[in-house]
DNA sequence: AGCACGCCGACT
DNA sequence: GTCGGCGTGCTC
């Protein structure tokens, strides 16, 4: 642009004067369709002057589009989907020499091009095309609008979590090119599954079918999935795999690679590099690969004419966003099977209360086994009571069961045997030794913990608690802390020291042990597999993972079981578990039954009448007191909505650095739960963010966090 | 969030 | 009259 067309839109030089034309000009120019044209008064492009941009601002929860003129010489780079870079803020548009220049540079993307805008307003010209590589394609635009509604968070904020951070060295490299579809694979061990082989050929066929799969035990999970990767990208369409951490993700990878070779798909994981990860993410963009395996942020990964999304174990944490607005992969890949008319796979080893209702409602049609193949697939499994424990000298003596000593004894003799030994922070609440209330502060009430074995106090207020007794029914024992990994390896390596013992836990998880006889000692999640699959498998201190306060709590133990069991050989092999643990309770009864699925119905069955997610939808909202109070009186929420609290929520425990939606030091914080029957999630959202949105009008601190489908509930 | 506009009191 | 306090409100 050149400074005469400066001078020929404003003739007058600096000055007051000048300010005052300016702004009378603006208010002038405020007309409906506006030609579009910016103060410099540059030439613009002929074609579709206009670019409709989403500025990428989170905090910016006016979640709307904005209109910047396109100057002539960015028109061909100025291309839908591109990152830009845009001013933003009051007085953008005054951008003449000796005048400061209002409104910082911000970066967004380009979702459309126009020929005018419905802005009242002047429009100011983009800055720069940041490349004019395309990121942003209509369907993830779309799904990230999806998402942001059904969280009741921003497109920004979803768009964020969407698209990688750019890298100029992995954009500049050209990416290879696509190889043809290969032939559809055989159905391999999918012959185990009494639709398995029909899921696969409507895959190979182009169809759409939704299934929540139950997968047998053992460790054909992998080359399962990539076989159904192979079907889809047969019928000539694109695949997407999301596992919950790097680990499962390299198993698929390698299984894909057995099957297909290399070239065909991308691997997409946090653990590899910000260059190499984008560059990953161009091949998929751009279509040069068409099937993605990752974990959690691959959800987004734009995978071309995509015909099959899939989740593998919808039970694990991890597949839960940490940043706002919270997605869960499982739920994003709903919208993307619904949006983009593709093939769903939610596969699991056990089974959630979501997935229970994915088959309930119909949306989505069983994929499982017979009771023959689970039997043969799956360990024996043998429960450890209250009652058992009593009456075992043993027990007492050595802290574990006769039965236990047992089964690893004999274990031993053929293979390697997993211990499982919850996580020490996994266990919030100590309990009563006799009726197992839980123990709580007697000043706030907060839970109870012993951090050195030794001392009690209280989790959320810090204090002592000295001479505590159960205020249900008087005992003055506790219920033995569990005790660590370490600790336990040390013990069974007395017990048995012809054997070696390894650990596998959070900082030092082991992926693969060999098939000699070895002590393999684990917290949940961290079982390496076994070649060969375990002799057998302990599971202590069951009741620890069971106490937990949480909705989820049965669910969650029963995953972390069958997880580790499912790496043991089957009943046939001689492969055996011990849990300890009450053999009447819900989830030890399942998973003695080996029957994740009939679990999940009857957990889903009482979350429908008492009300629960997911059967109904929740929200939480949580900030100061005063502004969770006040956000609420100003919120207009849909007239079915259920109110529950607020109630207080703990301070950060002394000594552990504060996570976000957690109160800093001296601030009382509050949480309100919402609640809406089925059907109304949606208008919930809606609420929620439009009552978020004009708050953020006001001051900036006083600002809630909300979360739709919240973890910790319970 | 920034940042400007604007409607009030103490000064040249 | 004009400089500047920070109380609302907009940002293409």
């Amino acid at each position: 642009m050149s400074s005469e067309d400066e001078r020929s839109e404003e003739p007058t030089a600096g000055g007051p004067e000048q300010l005052a034309l300016i702004r009378e000009t603006v208010r002038r120019a405020k007309v409906p369709k506006a030609k579009p044209r910016t103060w410099r008064g540059a030439a613009l492009a002929k074609e579709s002057p206009v670019a409709r941009v989403v500025v990428n601002k989170g905090v910016l929860h006016l979640d709307q589009y904005f209109d910047y003129a396109v100057p002539e010489e960015l028109d061909a780079d100025a291309r839908p989907g591109v990152r830009v870079r845009v001013r933003f803020g009051a007085g953008a548009h005054r951008v003449r020499e000796g005048r400061r220049e209002g409104g910082g540079l911000i970066d967004g993307f380009i979702v459309e091009r126009r020929a005018d805008s419905d802005y009242g307003g002047a429009l100011a010209a983009l800055a720069y095309v940041v490349s004019p590589e395309p990121v942003l394609g209509p369907e993830m635009l779309a799904l990230a609008r999806a998402v942001a509604d059904r969280y009741a968070g921003s497109l920004a904020d979803v768009l964020q979590l969407a698209i990688p951070p750019r890298n100029g060295r992995a954009e500049s490299r050209p990416s290879p090119e696509p190889l043809p579809p290969p032939d559809p694979p055989g159905p391999g061990s999918w012959e185990r599954y009494g639709r398995g082989a029909a899921f696969l050929e409507a895959l190979a066929a182009g169809g759409a079918p939704r299934a929540v799969w139950t997968a047998l035990p053992g460790p054909e999970w992998p080359g399962e999935l990539a076989r159904a990767v192979a079907a889809t990208l047969a019928s000539g369409r694109g695949a997407l795999v999301v596992v919950p951490d790097g680990r499962r993700a390299v198993r698929v990878d390698a299984a894909l690679t057995d099957l297909l070779g290399a070239g065909r798909h991308a691997l997409l994981t946090a653990d590899s590099g910000p260059e190499k990860r984008y560059r990953q993410w161009l091949a998929v963009s751009r279509g040069s690969v068409r099937a993605v395996v990752g974990t959690r942020s691959a959800m987004f990964a734009p995978v071309r004419d995509l015909g099959l999304v899939a989740v593998w174990d919808d039970g694990d944490s991890s597949h839960s966003d940490e940043n706002a607005p919270f997605p869960h992969v499982r739920e994003v890949l709903e919208l993307r099977a619904t949006h983009e008319r593709c093939a769903f796979l939610l596969g699991s080893a056990s089974c959630t209360v979501e997935a229970a209702q994915l088959v309930e409602s119909g949306w989505a049609r069983p994929l499982t086994a017979d009771r023959e193949q689970v039997r043969r697939a799956a360990p024996l499994v043998r429960t450890v009571g209250d009652g058992d424990l009593a009456r075992d000298e043993a027990a007492r003596a050595a802290r574990l069961p006769s039965i236990a000593w047992q089964v690893v004894r004999d274990g031993l003799t053929t293979g390697p045997v997993l211990v499982q030994v919850p996580r020490r922070g996994y266990v919030p609440r100590l309990a009563c030794e006799r009726c197992r209330t839980p123990a709580r502060c007697r000043h706030c009430s907060g839970p109870l913990e012993a951090p050195d074995e030794r001392d009690l106090t209280c989790r959320w207020c810090g204090r002592g608690a000295v001479d505590w007794h159960c205020a249900e029914c008087g005992s003055t024992r506790l219920r033995a802390r569990i005790v660590g990994a370490r600790r336990t390896a040390e013990e069974l390596g007395r017990a048995f020291p012809a054997v070696p013992v390894r650990t596998s836990g959070r900082d030092h998880v082991l992926d693969a042990v060999p098939a000699r006889p070895a002590l393999v000692v684990s917290t949940p999640g961290a079982e390496p597999v076994a070649e060969g699959g375990y002799a057998a498998a302990l599971l202590l201190d069951g009741w620890a993972m069971l106490t937990r306060p949480d909705l989820r709590a049965g669910e969650d133990a029963l995953r972390r079981w069958i997880d580790a069991a499912a790496l043991v050989r089957g009943q046939g092999e001689g492969g055996t578990v011990v849990i300890v643990a009450e053999p009447t309770l819900r989830p030890v009864q399942a998973l003695v039954r080996w029957d994740p699925t009939g679990h999940a119905r009857r957990e889903l069955a009482d979350r429908a009448e008492l009300g629960f997610p997911p059967v109904s939808r929740m929200a939480a909202v949580t900030g100061r007191a005063d502004v969770v109070a006040a956000f609420m009186t100003a919120a207009e929420l849909p007239g079915e909505v259920e109110v529950l609290g607020p109630v207080p929520l703990p301070p950060a425990p002394p000594g552990r650095p504060r996570r976000p939606g957690e109160p800093p030091p001296g601030e009382v914080w509050e949480r309100v739960l919402l609640r809406v029957p089925p059907g109304s999630g949606a208008a919930l959202a809606a609420a929620l963010k439009s009552a978020q949105a004009s708050r953020l009008a006001r001051g900036g601190t006083d600002q809630v966090r909300i979360r739709v489908d919240p973890l910790d509930i319970g």
